[in-house]
RNA sequence: GGGCGGAUAGCUCAGUUGGUUAGAGCGCCUGCCUUACAAGCAGGAGGUCACAGGUUCGAACCCUGUUUCGCCCACCA
């Protein structure tokens, strides 16, 4: 009540910013006329509004939520495209539909595009210190959050806006300090160092798949490690020589035979005038280049687990200041050099003391930073992590047995390898914006104890002392995970929780498999004890026309703000469902838009016929018994609508689509709205029953449509007579079986094979378009019963001015002829044709004859055919035989009447 | 190093358990402003489905290998 009060206040102007609707439709089609009005419209009417209480059975999708800095690209667009059809069709469908809406705080993303903004004001966040950023980051988010959100209205996406949600709202803030404190309880999540990816530019640690590997060419360098006793050297290869001022032993392999006698030895390190101890460790492989390999606990992650399994040999020494610069341990000539300097330094020291014993090219993949693609440096240092085989193990279960079920189903293979070799996920991150670590840190020296809880301790619970909290921020992604139950209450029970929980579908794109499906998966098992969604609907990548991934820093991106400016959202969207069919890469290409934006227009026009051939008073209940055309277009209707809902079932939308683009194109204008201009022409009655077919077919049609074509349809709908409701919550069609027809099917197929060959020849004999021609037809079989109740068709579809069916017809001298399913048409065109042309034209026609029943024959002469295939086929394939023989046989004989 | 996906018309791509003359959009050629639509209508050309084997009565589709393009994962310095 409260929510329609408020609307009320600002519904007059938004009221006058709607055009009234007009009674008949403009002559052009106009999308930003109509697209803005309707989305207020049904969001002022609350259409987008789940319903807990409902009675329908529900249906619920969470958005993957967008990043607030961003704007929405195509790959946006296509996602939530498809959401929407979904939540539309399942909408008129009869359930109870829940999308909901939200964005994502995004980190890192958020973090860096506000501190670049400081940037350009000199100052940072540095200087402002950690409060007043974070303000400063809420003041962006207010001004520049919306946009996206905006953006998804204007694509039409019919989502619950009462529902929306932030990772950052305090709903979903305590749902993250709920699941953090009670991972830690149970043990899975801890603290501790290791080796982490850490990102020098943004200084944070990041996880091992927000580290993108890159192969890049690199060096091997071999240097000469002497002995410390003189008594020669050993030499290692490194593809990162300024980790040498940090290396703390040199390891060989304990069954390499060369190296038995050095175990035990000392090295003194080159450059650090450092003794470190030659040790024997398994990880070490004997073939690999010389066999010896310098141990750098502090900036290698091998090197690290060696020196934990050699604590008492190995020492740590930690050479790199977080913001890859060198520091003092590294020694006073090289402190504070950048590391890629260091490392040019460092060559040309051990150059100078001869020590380098050899440059090799190497290829190798160096990791980056996915957001500010530095080189990341494997870094010693303590972070949080989560724990992951305990979780991972029942995630993958439920996609073993079907729980959860991929679409397209190879993407399963790929989630339950990563998972299998899962490792703990680093979640802490040295930013500010983000959730902060519900730990505190006792200051008391004597205690330190770590309190992990919800809310601030007021003082620490063992000794009283003063707390402090721990100065990270989570990973992004760990609020993600919850996202789906987060969302809608969590941990509090509430009705959206206990209704929409699981979710019916996820629709995504696979880049993010691993970042989000897989620990939304896991998170979801281990809060609610029931999967987070029931399928997941991997939807392609868009790509250029190169079929190249689209990328601002290529320029190859295309907004689909200026695309809608174009074409209206409605032409976008089926853009993007036709062009989902389930591969990696889909290649966007303007033609492809063209041609939707044509089609748009020819739904419009298509439309306007419709409109301007009814009567005010025509009602969408067929009046009096359908006439062929009227069975005929059912039936095709009613396979179509088969068609396309066997196809979203399995989230196949450029095949629903492509059904919708056929049959409203090809079979809807093509032929019925053709054939049904005689009827509404005709005597009253005829047109009457003409007008009320038409009007339900075309009802039909809209419904159907309205998931892929909101706006359009909506729009068509409000014209059409009677008062009628919004067609969004209208009743999507459902296949009727008594509206099947394959005799009629059949029958019109007839009649179009007619009108194709005398088509056929027209255009290849130059008959002038305004030019009528006699048309004479010699059935063979049964059909021409059936043929003479569509004369009046075939004369209006074929420009035929005389039709005479008749069995003992004599093909007239100067024809041209053809031959179609059993019937033979002769065109008599004296004085219009040209002999050499019809000549050659039936020649070829012959060829072609001839090619299929050499190919028939071989076929047919099989007797393994004859023997093993189906009782059907070969009959199938001995009817077609036939056909060919007497296809060829009437136009060999008419070819050789023609020559006489 | 492991794994995955693609190679079909000039271009971008469909082709759902193997069985009509392998399809669409765009482009191309011919003719049309025919009162819903030139953003359109009618007709047409264009493909040894990457290659080589195999399974089968029958393969674009299943199997093996090859070539080639691309992607993902990976702690061989």
């Amino acid at each position: 009540m409260e929510k329609i009060e408020t609307q009320k206040q600002t519904g007059p102007a938004a009221e006058a910013a709607l055009p009234a609707p007009e009674a008949e439709l403009s002559s052009r089609y106009q999308p930003q006329l109509i697209e803005d009005a309707w989305y207020q419209r049904w969001e002022r009417e609350g259409l987008f509004t789940a319903n807990p209480a409902s009675e329908q059975p529900p249906f619920s999708i969470v958005i993957p939520p967008p990043n607030v800095t961003g704007s929405l690209h195509i790959g946006h667009a296509l996602n939530n495209t498809l959401q929407d059809i979904l939540s539309r069709q399942q909408r008129m469908q009869g359930k109870d539909v829940l999308w909901v809406p939200g964005c994502d705080h995004a980190g890192i993303a958020t973090q860096n595009v506000v501190e670049r903004e400081l940037a350009k004001q000199k100052t940072s966040r540095h200087d402002l210190g950690r409060e007043k950023f974070i303000a400063r980051v809420w003041e962006w988010k207010q001004q520049y959050g919306g946009t996206i959100m905006r953006q998804l209205r204007r694509l039409g996406s019919s989502l619950d806006w009462t529902r929306e949600r932030f990772t950052l709202d305090d709903g979903l803030s305590a749902a993250v300090r709920e699941v953090f404190v009670r991972l830690y309880a149970e043990g899975l999540i801890y603290r501790g160092d290791y080796i982490i990816n850490w990102c020098p530019r943004c200084q944070t640690a990041l996880s091992d798949i927000e580290t993108e590997h890159q192969d890049t060419s690199g060096h091997f360098w071999h240097i000469c490690y002497p002995f410390a006793d003189g008594t020669g050297s050993l030499v290692v290869a490194t593809t990162r020589p300024e980790t040498l001022l940090g290396d703390t032993a040199v390891a060989v392999n304990p069954q390499d035979e060369r190296y038995r006698q050095m175990i035990g030895k000392k090295i003194m390190l080159p450059l650090q005038r450092v003794e470190i101890p030659v040790i024997a460790d398994d990880y070490v492989d004997k073939d690999f280049g010389s066999g010896v390999v310098k141990i750098t606990p502090a900036h290698d992650l091998n090197d690290f687990l060696v020196m934990q399994r050699h604590p008492d040999e190995v020492g740590i020494r930690n050479v790199m200041n977080p913001d890859g610069t060198m520091n003092k341990n590294a020694g006073h000539k090289y402190a504070g050099l950048d590391r890629f300097e260091c490392r040019k330094a460092v060559l040309a020291d051990l150059e100078a003391e001869g020590l380098l014993v050899k440059t090799e090219d190497h290829q190798h993949a160096v990791g980056h930073c996915y957001r500010c693609h530095t080189v990341v440096e494997p870094y010693l240092s303590r972070q949080w992590f989560v724990k992951m085989k305990p979780l991972a193990e029942p995630a993958m279960a439920a996609v073993r047995d079907g729980r959860i079920r991929f679409t397209p189903e190879s993407w399963t293979k790929v989630y339950l390898d990563w998972m299998e070799n899962i490792r703990d996920w680093c979640i802490s991150r040295q930013i500010w914006w983000g959730h902060r670590i519900p730990a505190w840190y006792c200051q008391n020296k004597e205690c330190q104890e770590v309190v992990v809880v919800k809310e601030a301790p007021p003082a620490c619970p063992k000794c009283g002392g003063r707390v402090e909290q721990d100065p990270d921020v989570l990973d992004t992604w760990f609020s993600s995970a919850l996202w789906p139950f987060s969302t809608l209450g969590w941990p509090e029970s509430t009705p959206e929780l206990q209704r929409y929980y699981p979710t019916s579908v996820l629709v995504t794109s696979w880049d993010i498999i691993f970042f989000w499906v897989a620990r939304m998966a896991m998170m979801g098992l281990k809060f609610m004890g029931d999967v987070p969604f029931r399928d997941v609907c991997i939807n392609s990548l868009v790509g250029d026309a190169e079929g190249k991934k689209m990328s601002k820093s290529k320029g190859n991106t295309v907004d689909p703000l200026d695309l809608m400016e174009h074409t209206g959202a409605d032409g976008l969207r089926f853009t993007m469902a036709l062009i989902e069919t389930q591969s990696r890469y889909v290649a966007f290409t303007p033609d492809r838009l063209e041609s939707c934006r044509n089609f748009m227009n020819k739904i419009w026009n298509a439309a306007r016929f419709v409109l301007m051939n009814l009567d005010a008073e025509v009602s969408v209940a067929p009046q009096g018994q359908p006439d062929f055309a009227d069975q005929w277009i059912l039936s095709r209707l009613d396979g179509t609508v088969e068609r396309v809902q066997n196809a979203l079932a399995v989230y196949r939308f450029s095949e629903a689509a492509q059904a919708l683009y056929d049959f409203v194109w090809h079979e809807f204008c093509d032929w019925y709205l053709e054939v049904i201009k005689a009827r509404l022409a005709g005597d009253p009655d005829i047109r009457r029953s003409a007008q009320s077919h038409l009007l339900a077919v075309w009802d039909e049609t809209l419904r159907l449509l309205h998931p892929f074509l909101p706006f359009i349809t909506e729009e068509i709908w409000s014209h059409l007579p009677g008062k009628r409701d919004f067609l969004m919550r209208a009743a999507w069609p459902v296949p009727q079986a008594g509206r099947r027809k394959p005799e009629v099917e059949q029958e019109m197929g007839l009649v179009m094979e007619v009108i194709y060959a005398v088509r056929n020849i027209r255009g290849e004999m130059n008959v002038p378009p305004a030019a009528r021609v006699k048309l004479l037809i010699r059935p063979t079989g049964t059909q021409a019963g059936s043929l003479a109740s569509h004369v009046g068709v075939i004369k209006e579809l074929a420009k035929v001015s005389e039709l005479v069916i008749d069995a003992s017809a004599v093909k007239p001298p100067m024809s041209a002829t053809a031959v179609a399913g059993g019937l033979e048409l002769f065109i008599p065109l004296e004085g219009l044709i040209d002999l050499a042309k019809e000549r050659e034209r039936l020649a070829k026609e012959i060829r072609t004859l001839e090619e299929l029943l050499t190919r028939q024959e071989a076929k047919l002469s099989n007797e393994q055919f004859i023997s093993r295939a189906p009782a059907e086929v070969v009959a199938a394939e001995q009817a077609k035989r036939e056909d060919y023989r007497q296809r060829r046989e009437r136009l060999q004989h008419n070819l050789q009447q023609l020559s006489a």
